[in-house]
DNA sequence: TCTATAATACCGACCGGTCGGTATGTATTC
DNA sequence: GAATACATACCGACCGGTCGGTATTATAGA
C-alpha cells in the first residue's frame, strides 16, 4: 500500500514549504539549501532527491505561485451579473488575494527580480498580466455594448482597472494595518465606476 | 589646485556607476565587489577607501534614488491651477518618472527587496509614500472645498491616485513598448476625474 | 623655493568562511 | 534482492573583507 510515495510526498511538500518560508524571510541567495533542509527535518540527500538544485525547489514554487492566480482569475469569470456589479463584487475577491500574500510579500518580489533577468521566466509572468487584462477588456467591451458603460477605450480601461488594483494590493502589502484596505478597495472602484458608467 | 580630491570623486562615481549597472543586472548578491571594481577600472583597495562595505555602496545608491523621488515630488507641488487641471498635469510628470525608471527597474526591485526585510530601511522607503498620499490628500481636500471635486474620502481617494500611479508606472516598466503610456496615463486619469468630479 | 614629512589615494595578494553540489553508504519498502 | 528514500561526509569554487605596501599630492618649515 504504497507506504514510500506517501512518506516521499510528505518529505517533498515539507521541503517546499520550508524554502518558501525561507526564501520570503531571507530571499533566494540568502537561504542556504542547509538550512531548508533543517527546517524541514531532513538532510541534504532529501533535498537533491526530490530536487535538482535550489534553482528548481524557487521555480516550483514559482509555478504553484502563477497557478493560483490562474485559479484567481478562474473566479473572476464566474460572475455574470451587469459589468459594474462585476467589477464591484472583485473586490471581495482583492481581499482575498491581500490576505493570502500577506506576509509573503518577500518571496514575490524575488520572483518578479528574476523575472526581469531571465527572458523566458519573464514571459512567464507577464503572461497572467495580458490574460487579466484581456479578461477586464472583454468586460468593459461588454460594458459598453450592454449600455451600462460610457464609451471607453477597452484596452486603456483594462490597464486602468489592473493598475488599480496592483497598486492597492502593493500599498495594502506594503502597509496592512495603515488602513481598511478592503472598504479602501470598495470605495475606489466605486469612483472608478462612476467615471465610466453612464448616468 | 586639490588635484587629489577631483581625482578621488572621480573614481568614487565611476565606482558608483559600476556597482548600479552590476546590481541592475546581476542583483545585489550576484554582483561581486571585485566584480564592480573590474568595471570601473579600479582594484579593491580604492573600492575599500570610499565605501565600508557593499552594503554601503548600496545604500548610497538607495538615497539617491529617494532624493530623486522628493525632487519629483516637489515638481508636483509647484503647481497651482484647479485641482482637476493639477492632476491631469501630472500625467507629463508620471511620464518622465517612467523613462528615467526605465531599464532600472531591477535595482529598484532591489531596493524593495531589501527594504521589506530591514525594518529601518523599510521607512526609508515607506515615508516617501505617505508624502505622496498626504500631497494628494491635500489636494482632493483644496479640490472638494473649492467645489470642483465630490465629496470624497480624501485619504482614500489619495491611496487611490497613488495606486494608479503605480500600478501604471510598473506596467510601463513591464512592457515598456507595449503601449502609448502616456496616452493611456492621459486618458486613465481623465477617466478618475470624470469620477471624482463635479458635474 | 626647496625639502622633509605627512596625508591621501590606491594596489593586489591573501584569508576565513560559506555554500551549492556530489559521492557513497544505509535502511526501509516493494 | 532490487529499487526507493534518505543520511553523512566532503569538495572545490567563490566572495567579502583585510592588510601591508606604494605612488602621488598636499603641507609646513628652513
Amino acid at each position: 500500500m504504497d507506504k514510500q510515495r506517501q512518506r516521499s510526498e510528505e518529505t517533498r511538500s515539507r521541503l517546499l514549504e520550508a524554502a518558501e518560508r525561507s526564501f520570503a524571510q531571507q530571499g533566494f541567495d540568502g537561504t542556504g539549501v542547509a538550512k531548508i533542509c533543517q527546517a524541514a527535518g531532513v538532510t541534504k540527500g532529501a533535498f537533491y532527491h526530490h530536487f535538482s538544485s535550489k534553482e528548481d525547489v524557487f521555480m516550483e514554487l514559482f509555478r504553484r505561485w502563477l497557478e493560483r492566480l490562474e485559479i484567481q482569475m478562474a473566479k473572476l469569470r464566474e460572475n455574470s451579473a451587469s459589468v459594474p456589479e462585476e467589477l464591484l463584487s472583485m473586490t471581495s475577491l482583492m481581499q482575498e488575494v491581500l490576505q493570502a500574500t500577506e506576509g509573503q510579500f518577500p518571496i514575490y518580489l524575488e520572483f518578479w527580480t528574476r523575472a526581469m533577468r531571465d527572458p523566458a521566466i519573464r514571459q512567464e509572468l507577464i503572461s497572467p498580466f495580458y490574460r487579466y487584462r484581456d479578461l477586464f477588456s472583454e468586460m468593459v467591451l461588454k460594458g459598453v455594448s450592454e449600455g451600462t458603460m460610457k464609451e471607453v477605450h477597452p484596452e486603456t480601461t483594462a490597464r486602468l482597472i489592473l493598475a488599480v488594483a496592483l497598486g492597492l494590493l502593493i500599498q495594502g502589502l506594503l502597509e496592512p494595518q495603515e488602513a481598511e484596505w478592503d472598504q479602501v478597495t470598495q470605495e475606489s472602484m466605486q469612483i472608478l465606476l462612476d467615471g465610466l458608467m453612464k448616468r
